[in-house]
DNA sequence: AATATACCGTGTAGATATTACACTAAGTAA
DNA sequence: TTACTTAGTGTAATATCTACACGGTATATT
């Protein structure tokens, strides 16, 4: 089974969880693999790491060979590294994760022939993954429950011009659980990152919300606090 | 340089920061290493996985190996995989980290000897550290800094009878600050996972304390519960 | 123009948690 | 007996959290 990396008998990998938000879901990227091994599964993007590449340029590297997506802020969050993870060796992978807006300039186009194809897909409905990939995407999700209650990461699924229904949907998704709309709403603008833009929801059919926006400038502070609901 | 490593041109190693609590301080345990590359050099624990163990296997097989001490659990925090972060090749770090006991039982024998020696050394005086390592340690400290306002931790720091103001002196030195006396012991208490021992300190020389232990029936509930001082 | 529809946007009271703060009690040592 | 050192305790003011309901407003329909 080795041959196919004849020079290294130990090696390592990337993996991406990437997690967008559409059409009140969250979604997952996929790709469906056109090598062996697992040929035709559905598979977290990833791949080797090059010899001259950190892990962390690796991982931006590897998502734009697999999606074209480019200019992505991507966290290590776990390495897994069990001894029969890979059938073709002793590969272990850096996890990393990352929260980007949907629709607009993010295309998805394969730019390696590794990738048959690369879909958004809503994380309740996942086809079965390839290797111990499952794994990794449930331990990416877990990471970022736990993350949009320390910080406001919750943005980065968004337009850059939202409504706090829009981010309370987006919390509601993420963490599983309906939150109480005054509440929500009290507690996201004693933080001070949302900027009201004086301007109004357009294209909805009844009454539209006002837009906010998020002030990068006041961010800093909220690191490390708790938020709850 | 790459003799040493014939076979591999990339592989992986485990590094572990191992907390320890005594004489009122944080201590580290550090390696005196005894080979090339930083022979003489102070280094975290750390060494090569094997091919047939997995990485947790691999860290509890290290730490035996490099310190005599064993069954302790320990948890993976990053992975270091700069590019240069190693002379001798493309080798990338899985680190851990753990916090236990010290004195009586787990004495400090290395078995290998790719150690010359192993110490307990006070985290404020840190000796120049071989690699990244001056790295990884510090991202080992942010870490445990984190964890103990979640989850009480810091008791695998002390002996298994303690008092409630050893306990305040684990959390002020990892925190760097003081805290309020009376709040902490109502805070500490509320989490109702101190057992009162109904039995006093020996051989102080004032007024002893009351010892207690911690109630591992009661604990998992505090899981994800944000403690703050 | 009138009406129906559906989402927007707001306040308060009670409960709980956090913070700041200082003295007496108890044991040991001289 | 006294001096010393650490143990152990409560409260009031403030801030945060939770639960909860309705009138406002833009649009669509007739």
């Amino acid at each position: 089974m080795k041959e196919v990396l004849p020079q290294l008998n130990s090696t390592f990998s990337i993996d991406c969880v990437l997690f967008g938000f559409d059409e009140g879901e969250l979604k997952v990227l996929l790709i469906e693999r056109n090598e062996e091994p697992f040929k035709d599964w559905w598979a977290l993007p990833g791949y080797l790491v090059n010899e001259n590449e950190s892990l962390d340029q690796s991982a931006a590297r590897i998502l734009h060979e697999l999606t074209g997506i480019e200019n992505v802020y991507m966290e290590q969050f776990y390495t897994f590294g069990d001894v029969g993870r890979h059938p073709q060796g002793r590969i272990i992978s850096v996890a990393y994760y990352a929260m980007l807006r949907l629709g607009g300039d993010k295309a998805l186009k394969p730019i390696s022939n590794y990738a048959k194809q690369a879909h958004w897909i809503n994380v309740k409905d996942l086809p079965p993954l390839a290797f111990d990939h499952q794994k990794i995407f449930d331990q990416g999700l877990e990471k970022i429950k736990r993350r949009i209650k320390h910080q406001p990461i919750a943005f980065e699924l968004l337009p850059e011009k939202f409504t706090l229904t829009q981010l309370q949907n987006v919390y509601e998704v993420i963490l599983g659980k309906k939150l109480d709309k005054r509440n929500f709403r009290k507690k996201m603008l004693s933080f001070n990152v949302l900027k009201d833009l004086n301007e109004k929801q357009k294209g909805v059919s009844f009454r539209a919300a006002t837009l906010y926006r998020f002030d990068k400038r006041k961010y800093g502070k909220l690191f490390g606090k708790e938020i709850s609901f």
